[in-house]
DNA sequence: TCCGCACAATTTTTT
DNA sequence: ATTGTGCGGA
C-alpha cells in the first residue's frame, strides 16, 4: 500500500521531473524545499494513474474500473495539488457520499504528505459541505443558521401532520410514501413549483405538488431542513445570489469528485455551478458500477460528462491489482451485455488462479451447507474467516447463512442492517437532549412527549399541537399554557406537568452538570430505562447497552451541543469490528469492499436479478442488476463462487425457481459449472452443457415445466413468465409444482433423499396438512386430509 | 389510553 | 415467516 511517509524533505530533485515549467514555478511545498521532483507517491502510480493525477487543469474524468487504485489515484491528486503549491488547502473542495469515504480519503492523503491534509475543510459528504455553505448564508434562503437537519423519521411524522391537515386519508395517500415522492423530486432538484403535473398526480390526484409546498412551508417555520433540502437550498442561494455564488466559484479553484457515476440531477447542479469559474472538474467513477439508480442516481452524468464539459481528459483506468484474470473476464463478460456504459477493458498481470465456480444446489438451505462447508475448507487450509464473505441480493438472504454458521459455529459478520443512530432508542435519546437543547423543538416534543407512557395518549397531543398552531408557539410553550387552564384533566394533567417539570429541572442541571451525567440523569429520571428494564422483550437489553455506548461516544465531546450537531450528519460511529469472522453482507454494502474469496449465492431469476426492480424499471433496472452483479464478481481476488438453488422458501412459500439469466451471461473458459452429479467444464455450447449439469436439479418435473428442458436456462425462465401469465404459475398459484400422475419424472433425488417415511404425517404449504402414502426419491404420494391424494415434491412439505 | 388482533407488505441505502 | 400498522374493544 503507501508505504511513504510525510518526510518530504528527504526527496531527491531530479531533472526528469514531471512538472510543466509553470507549474515548477508555482511548486511551494508548503514550506519545504521547493520542487521535488518525483514525489514519492508518483512511485507508486502506473501510467494512467500518473496521467489521472498530473491532469491538473480543465475538466477530467478518470474512469477507474474495479480494483484499479481509485483512492490512490484521488489523494496522490490532493497531494499533488497541495505540494506542487497549485492550490492551497482551502481552496480545494473534494466531495463524497458517505462520510466513510471521506474519512478514508483524508487519513489517505495525510498519509502521503502529513498533517497539511488537515487543512482540507472543504473535504466531506455533498450533503456536510453544503450544510457548512448553508450554515454560512442561512438568513438569504430564510433559515437561522441554527437549522435543524431533519432524519427521516421526523420528516415522516412531519408529512404525517400535512396529510392530515388537508383531510386527506393517510391509509390511502402514506406519508412514506408522499416521502419518497418529494425525495425523488428533490434528487431531480424539483421545488414545488417545478414538479410536472403528471408526477404531482401520483398523490392524492393531483395534490402531489401541493402537499410537497406545505412540507417546505412548515420545514421553513420549524426552522428545518431535510437531506434533500442541503443541496437545494444551497443550489437556490447560488442561483439567487450571485455575489455568493461568485465567491465560492472563486474559492474552489479545484473540484474533485468521488464515486461520480453516484450523483444525481441535483449534486450534478450543484457541481456544474461551483465548477463554472475555474473549470477544474475531476470526478472519478465507473459507469459499471453505478447501482443507486433506485435513489436518484443518474448514470446518465458520468455518461455524458465529456458533452458537459467540453475538452475533458477521459483517462481509463483498466489496469487491475485486485482480480484474477479468470474472474475479471469473467466480470467483464458479463457486463459487456449492458448497452449504456462507457466501455473499458479490464487487465492484469495476475496468474490465472482458478475459475469462477458456478454451482447449482436443490434449494437454499443445501447452498448454506454447502458454502458453510467450503468456509471451513478453507480455513482448514490455513486461512482466514475473515478473508470470505457472503455477498447477497437483498438482506432476507443472510438468514439461512446465518443459522447454518451458528450451527457449525463458524464465527460471521453481518454489515448493514439497522444503524447505531437509527435505533429507536438512540433517537428517543436524542429527541430528549434535542428538547433540553431547545424547548421549542416540536418534533422531539411529539416523539418523547409519552415516551415512556405518561397517559398523555394522542388525543391530547392532537389538541395540544391545533392549539400551538393556533396561537404560532411552540407545544411547550402550549402546554405550560395549557396546564394554567382547566382544558386539561387526569392522567393527561398529572403527565404533562411532572413532564414539563422534569424539562425545567434538566435545563437547570445542565448549565452544572458536564452532559454525559446529564444524559444518564435524563434517561434515569425519564423512566426511559426503567422501560426498557421493565420490557421483556429480549431486545431490551441490547437497547440499554445501545444507550451506554450512546452515553460513552458523547464523551468525546465537549458539550451536548457540540454533540448534536456532530451527530445529525455524521451518523455513522462505526460499530465495533472486531475478530475473525465471515462476513456476510449485501452486494450494495460490498462496492469498494474485496476479499479473496467471495461467495455469489442465490442467482436465480426473481431473486437476482431482482423481479421486483425489474417490473418497476425494466431493461434499465436489468442493467442495474446487472451492473450489481459485476460489483459482486469483481469483489474477488482469488476464489468467486457462485451458487443458485433450484427451490427457494421466499416469504415463507416454498417456490421453484431457475438460474438466473446472468449465469448464461458467463463466458465459457473461465467459469468452472458444477452439480453433485459431476464435475463439468464447457467446451461448446457451454450454456446448454452447464444447463444439463444441472437439469436433474433445477427442473422440477412437471407439466409445463418440461418444456425448455433442454434449453437454456433464461428461455426456461421465458416459459416460466409465459406460463405464469396464464395462471400456471409454480411460484404463486400452487404451493409448489405437483407431479401429475402421467408426468414423466426426470428429476433424480437431490442433495438428501428419502427424508420422508411412509405413513408420516405431513403439511404442505398449498394443501395443508396429509399423510406420506407412497415414497419415489423426491416424489412423494400424499393422502391429503382435505384435498385427496397428490404427488408432491418432498421439499414443498415438511413434517408436521 | 392501551392492548391485542387482523391484515398487508416484503430490494438495495446514504445523507 | 416475519414484521409493522391500523382499528376496535376493554
Amino acid at each position: 500500500m503507501f508505504a511513504y511517509r510525510s518526510n518530504l524533505a528527504n526527496h531527491t530533485m531530479s531533472s526528469e521531473s514531471p512538472l510543466t515549467i509553470s507549474q515548477r514555478a508555482m511548486a511551494q511545498p508548503l514550506g519545504l524545499s521547493a520542487v521535488a521532483g518525483e514525489f514519492p507517491w508518483m512511485l507508486d502510480l502506473n501510467e494512467r494513474q500518473r496521467q489521472a493525477v498530473e491532469t491538473l487543469d480543465g475538466p477530467v474524468l478518470v474512469l477507474s474500473g474495479a480494483g484499479t487504485g481509485k483512492t490512490k489515484v484521488l489523494t496522490s491528486r490532493l497531494a499533488q495539488l497541495l505540494v506542487t503549491g497549485r492550490a492551497k488547502p482551502w481552496e480545494i473542495l473534494a466531495v463524497t457520499f458517505t462520510n466513510k469515504a471521506a474519512r478514508e480519503m483524508r487519513e489517505r492523503t495525510q498519509r502521503l504528505i502529513g498533517p497539511v491534509g488537515e487543512g482540507l475543510r472543504w473535504l466531506g459528504t455533498f450533503h456536510s459541505t453544503s450544510a457548512m455553505i448553508l450554515r454560512q448564508h442561512a438568513e438569504l434562503v430564510g433559515l437561522k443558521p441554527s437549522f435543524t437537519i431533519l432524519d427521516t423519521d421526523d420528516q415522516i411524522r412531519l408529512l404525517k401532520q400535512v396529510i392530515e391537515s388537508e383531510g386527506l386519508d393517510q391509509k390511502r395517500w402514506t406519508p412514506r410514501f408522499l416521502a419518497s415522492l418529494i425525495e425523488g423530486w428533490k434528487n431531480r432538484a424539483l421545488t414545488p413549483d417545478k414538479v410536472p403535473t403528471d408526477q404531482a398526480f401520483l398523490f392524492a390526484n393531483g395534490k402531489g405538488a401541493k402537499l410537497y409546498a406545505l412540507y417546505q412551508a412548515r420545514l421553513k417555520i420549524l426552522n428545518c431542513v431535510d437531506f434533500g433540502d442541503l443541496l437545494l437550498e444551497t443550489i437556490s442561494l447560488f442561483l439567487n445570489q450571485a455575489d455568493v455564488l461568485n465567491q465560492y466559484q472563486t474559492r474552489f479553484k479545484f473540484i474533485l469528485v468521488d464515486e461520480y457515476q453516484d450523483t444525481n440531477v441535483a449534486q450534478y447542479l450543484w457541481l456544474r455551478l461551483l465548477a463554472q469559474q475555474h473549470k477544474n472538474l475531476c470526478v472519478v467513477g465507473d459507469d459499471d458500477q453505478s447501482i443507486y439508480g433506485w435513489r436518484g442516481a443518474e448514470v446518465d452524468n458520468i455518461l455524458r460528462f465529456e458533452h458537459d464539459f467540453p475538452g475533458a481528459t477521459i483517462v481509463r483506468l483498466e489496469r487491475n491489482y485486485r482480480s484474477t484474470p479468470h474472474i475479471l473476464a469473467a466480470a467483464s463478460h458479463l457486463i459487456s451485455s449492458n448497452k449504456n456504459r462507457l466501455g473499458k477493458t479490464l487487465w492484469t498481470k495476475m496468474p490465472d488462479g482458478e475459475r469462477v465456480l458456478v454451482r447449482g444446489l436443490w434449494d437454499g438451505e443445501a447452498e448454506a451447507r454447502l458454502i458453510a462447508d467450503d468456509i471451513e475448507q478453507w480455513r482448514r487450509s490455513g486461512r482466514r474467516y475473515g478473508e470470505g464473505a457472503v455477498l447477497v441480493r437483498a438482506s432476507w438472504q443472510m438468514r439461512a447463512f446465518e443459522e447454518r454458521f451458528l450451527m457449525l459455529q463458524i464465527p460471521y459478520r453481518v454489515i448493514g442492517g439497522p444503524r447505531f443512530f437509527e435505533r429507536a432508542e438512540i433517537r428517543d435519546a436524542h429527541a430528549y437532549f434535542r428538547l433540553v437543547r431547545s424547548l421549542d423543538d416540536d418534533l422531539a416534543f411529539e416523539r418523547i412527549v409519552n415516551v415512556p407512557k405518561r397517559g398523555i395518549g394522542d388525543t391530547s397531543v392532537q389538541r395540544l399541537s391545533a392549539a400551538a398552531r393556533l396561537a404560532g408557539v411552540p407545544l411547550v410553550t402550549m402546554a405550560k399554557d395549557l396546564l394554567g387552564s382547566d382544558e386539561l384533566k387526569g392522567q393527561a394533567r398529572t403527565g404533562l406537568t411532572r413532564f414539563i417539570n422534569q424539562l425545567e429541572h434538566w435545563r437547570k442541571k445542565a448549565l452544572e452538570l458536564p452532559h454525559t451525567e446529564l444524559a444518564e440523569m435524563i434517561l434515569d429520571e425519564s423512566g426511559y430505562t426503567d422501560m426498557l428494564k421493565a420490557d421483556k422483550n429480549p431486545q431490551s437489553v441490547s437497547r440499554l447497552d445501545n444507550l451506554k455506548e450512546l452515553v460513552r461516544s458523547m464523551g468525546l465531546f465537549d458539550t451536548l451541543a457540540a454533540y448534536l450537531e456532530h451527530i445529525e450528519l455524521v451518523m455513522d460511529l462505526d460499530r465495533a469490528e472486531a475478530g475473525d469472522g465471515v462476513q456476510i453482507l449485501t452486494l450494495h454494502a460490498a462496492k469498494g469492499l474485496e476479499w479473496p474469496l467471495v461467495f455469489l449465492p442465490g442467482w436465480e431469476e426473481e431473486v437476482f436479478p431482482s423481479k421486483r426492480a425489474l417490473d418497476e424499471k425494466g431493461d434499465k433496472a436489468l442493467e442495474e442488476e446487472r451492473r450489481l452483479a459485476y460489483v459482486g464478481l469483481t469483489r474477488a481476488r482469488e476464489s468467486a463462487r457462485i451458487s443458485f438453488a433450484a427451490n427457494r422458501q421466499i416469504y415463507g412459500r416454498w417456490a421453484s425457481v431457475l438460474p438466473s439469466r446472468f449465469i448464461d451471461e458467463l463466458p465459457d473458459g473461465h467459469v468452472d459449472a458444477v452439480s453433485d452429479t459431476g464435475y463439468f467444464t464447457q467446451a461448446i455450447g457451454a450454456a446448454e452443457a452447464r444447463f444439463n449439469a444441472y437439469g436433474p436439479l433445477s427442473t422440477p418435473p412437471g407439466d409445463g415445466f418440461n418444456a425448455g428442458y433442454e434449453s437454456p436456462g433464461w428461455k426456461r425462465a421465458q416459459a416460466a413468465h409465459a406460463l405464469k401469465k396464464g395462471g400456471l404459475t409454480a411460484a404463486k398459484g400452487f404451493g409448489g409444482p405437483i407431479v401429475d400422475g402421467e408426468a414423466k419424472l426426470v428429476a433424480k433425488t437431490g442433495a438428501g433423499d428419502a427424508k420422508y417415511k411412509l405413513g408420516q404425517r405431513i403439511f404442505h404449504d398449498k394443501f395443508g396438512y396429509g399423510l406420506v402414502a407412497h415414497v419415489e426419491g423426491s416424489k412423494l404420494t400424499i393422502a391429503f386430509e382435505k384435498s385427496g391424494e397428490k404427488k408432491v415434491i418432498d421439499s414443498f412439505v415438511r413434517l408436521a
